[in-house]
DNA sequence: TTGACATATTAGAATATTCTAATGATACTT
DNA sequence: AAGTATCATTAGAATATTCTAATATGTCAA
């Protein structure tokens, strides 16, 4: 009767630290609003071009980000929307003022 | 207009690592039940007395939990009821087939 | 007050994560 | 084809996290 079976407590973990981190979370944060290419991430991260990449990867391979290529570059948006409740519940503890419905929208 | 604030993305990213650890996301979901003391966490999670302890001190460090002393046994509990939100939006992800609604009844 | 029990703390070794710097790959432009 | 721009990959140093083992603290019971 728990909320998470045990033998699912390990990848649910590793979903989080899959975003338990400054720029992976802060670049979920911006892909809230859509799609974005690598170059823009990085502005809006303040991270090297090399060091974001690797972030990226990672989530994605954590099957929490898909990309598409686009001409030269490469646009990255949220694969499993499953994730964006995940932001919102964050938000619920980090910033209740700014109040949002689950579905993302503000109120 | 981001869910979450440039400037408290650190702090969630904190919030996340603080549960983003096999023994410390199985402590919060089997407290989503209530209050146990640490032998029964321990118990529960099959880790040593000393990291269980360790894991715990993170976790009331980061306001997530909160403990009461009775007698000779330590009791921990969920301290921000928010954390809660966590867990569900989790589950959605990692275990959609046990449905349950955000207040965490089950269905 | 002594011993047993429950939990916390500490130090340090083991392990994992993160970042930087260098290089590689591919697609455009001219 | 040569140069430039965008992104990915790799190796390894720097840093952070986790675990174990030993010890400390506080509480209860006899």
């Amino acid at each position: 009767m728990q909320m998470i079976p045990e033998q699912k407590i390990r990848t649910a973990s590793e979903g989080l630290r899959a975003i338990a981190h400054e720029v992976r979370l802060s670049v979920l944060c911006h892909l809230m609003q859509g799609p974005m290419c690598v170059q823009d991430l990085m502005e809006a991260t303040g991270t090297s071009q090399s060091n974001l990449s690797q972030h990226l990867s990672k989530m994605r391979l954590m099957g929490i980000l898909e990309n598409e290529k686009r001409g030269q570059q490469v646009y990255y948006s949220i694969a499993n929307p499953a994730f964006r409740g995940l932001v919102s519940a964050l938000q619920a503890i980090y910033c209740p003022e700014i109040c949002s419905t689950s579905n993302g929208e503000l109120k």
